[in-house]
DNA sequence: AACGTTCACGTGAACGTTCACGGGGACTCG
DNA sequence: CGAGTCCCCGTGAACGTTCACGTGAACGTT
């Protein structure tokens, strides 16, 4: 019967090793049986004999069949896989967000693709350029501009993260940082501070909403506005923080507390000053934004605008799930996570 | 000619939200030309009229159409996949592991999918199941045995992180831990400590290969050896770390140094002792073990052993190419990263 | 003996692309 | 005017699965 081309197929299948991956097809006829048949065996369906499936699952270690994921995934749908473009891995606030995306995203059952562009404008493009192909929707952090975007990945849902709903036509996750600033310099301004610097990040797309937050905080608190008190950090790292602080302290020693554009740079600030003969907080406060576990751990222990980055995922795979469906995505505070003013030591 | 078609079409695009996707073949429809033209179109390829390509694009646009990437993918070969496995996003560790995986992917076109098994066995488990389906190759971190590992994904290769080449039947890449603690200890004993302490991971699989290579350093510099001297953290956090090191200072106060399981553990114990009022290193010295730049932050730094995680990650990249090419694996000191002694404040 | 049921299995079709061809029209050149 | 060339476009096939059926055998029921 079928025994001599079992014979053949079994030389065959050790004699050279496979070079084309071996199909359903192969195996159906190693074992004598038809595709469907094979099917059975491999899903765990019923309506098969134990002895059949036992002869197929043979032939299968055999030719080390595995079923190709394409065309399974041609016939039943269901599979959604997301993109996540996230800028540097080295920064402990990404992988939190990334810790959320990924819990959401198993929740209902999607797989995540994550790119470290390494706030590369060209690594990001490459991303979407990927994505665009491979991906049923995107999340991520992203330089480039809305038309560059949409160009790139032309048709696949896209949330932003950390841009303000408005600012974009793709869905969009962001971070209330007015609300933040709000609790932050209302802080400093209690503890008696009148001359406040910012260590900002770069400024490579203009101000930011963390710079204008700053500003508006600042005055609004009528106190001195000096631009030489704002000084731009152009990697957003201690050591980024570190160079800020020594560029601001030798121009402007008058300042007397300063916020960070996030909590490595106001870690790098503080190690800076104290390098300098300063005292944290008495001499200098520093006040952090991010909220990493890690500025607990730092001495003095860093004060800091606390951001719940688990939920800021979330969010993004929720408002992906919203422009899939169709709907409308979330705006406004259903879209927005608030910080939380953290008082440790530094300030 | 085709104009009622397109009217028809036109219609019926925008009447109701498509509830299935448009293909290929509804946009040539649209367009009045046929599939391959839509496919030359969308994919840039030569050979189409400009104002035909126009066209064809306005369709897609009028459509949504995406091209399915599993259709595309049973034509064209290429695109792997391979999963990864991390058990805590939140421990810097792991992102930077993850980060010489991601590098080392892109470099060859690959890519990854994360997933955060958060330490249960139970998820790495689903983890397994989904990429058994849906990836070419899988790295990662696992407590299940050989048996269940090769059960869940049969015949998907498989690169384990740091398990000794030879534990496993599978791939391997790992950290040549005897080399590392020879290092430790032999700083340990130079600056005169003789009794030594081990804040261990988590026993939960045996004594492991930091509990092993410690006890044999320890023994070679015929230093005294207390089982009570080593204590489990279940936890391999700061938190785990400082509960270790409380029970330790509790039961067994002449230990005049530890070595860490890793650095969050080694910084927790730093913390507690601290708390009880001991001076670090002077009063106990500890010895980390990852090498995290977390560790240059606290006070005092933290002296450590330093792996090179993103190599780590990379090399975990480079044995899966050679699985799928059916080369055989790296093995030894190719397959091994070796911990640097970085000596910092803590001991 | 006729009929329904269950079991184990096989067959054609469909999924949505791309690839390898093949063909017709316009244009050029002898 | 015929032949050659280029440009643009269409057609059938193939990729590897699963789904919805269909079929025949064995077994029981009336």
């Amino acid at each position: 019967m079928w025994a001599d081309s079992e014979q053949h197929e079994l030389r065959d299948g050790q004699a050279d090793r496979p070079r084309r991956r071996a199909t359903i097809h192969d195996v159906a006829r190693l074992a004598g049986v038809s595709r469907q048949t094979v099917s059975r065996a491999v899903n765990d369906k019923g309506e098969i004999d134990p002895v059949t499936k036992e002869r197929v699952l043979e032939a299968v270690r055999l030719l080390d069949y595995r079923p190709s994921r394409f065309a399974r995934g041609m016939v039943r749908k269901g599979t959604v896989t997301t993109g996540l473009v996230i800028p540097d891995l080295m920064n402990p606030f990404f992988p939190e967000v990334a810790a959320g995306v990924l819990e959401a995203a198993e929740q209902r059952g999607w797989q995540v693709v994550v790119w470290d562009s390494r706030t590369d404008a060209d690594r990001e493009r490459e991303a979407l350029d990927v994505f665009s192909h491979q991906a049923d929707a995107v999340i991520g952090y992203f330089k480039n501009d809305d038309a560059e975007l949409g160009r790139l990945l032309g048709g696949v849902p896209l949330v932003l993260l950390e841009r303000g709903p408005q600012q974009t036509r793709f869905g969009a996750v962001g971070i209330d940082v007015a609300a933040g600033m709000e609790q932050g310099i209302a802080h400093l301004v209690a503890a008696g501070h009148r001359r406040i610097g910012l260590l900002d990040g770069d400024g490579l797309s203009g101000p930011g909403p963390r710079r204008t937050a700053f500003l508006d905080e600042v005055r609004r608190h009528g106190l001195p506005v000096d631009q030489g008190w704002i000084v731009l950090c152009s990697e957003h790292s201690v050591a980024g923080g570190a160079a800020g602080m020594s560029r601001l302290l030798e121009a402007h020693p008058e300042v007397t507390a300063v916020v960070g554009f996030n909590d490595l740079i106001a870690i790098g600030a503080t190690r800076t000053a104290r390098r300098h003969g300063l005292r944290v907080p008495e001499d200098l406060a520093v006040l952090g934004f991010d909220g990493l576990s890690l500025g607990e751990l730092v001495e003095p222990a860093l004060t800091t605008l606390h951001i719940d980055k688990r939920r800021l995922g979330m969010l993004a795979v929720e408002q992906v799930a919203r422009l899939r469906a169709g709907e409308a995505p979330l705006t406004g505070a259903d879209a927005w996570v608030i910080p939380q003013l953290v008082v440790r030591a530094s300030a």
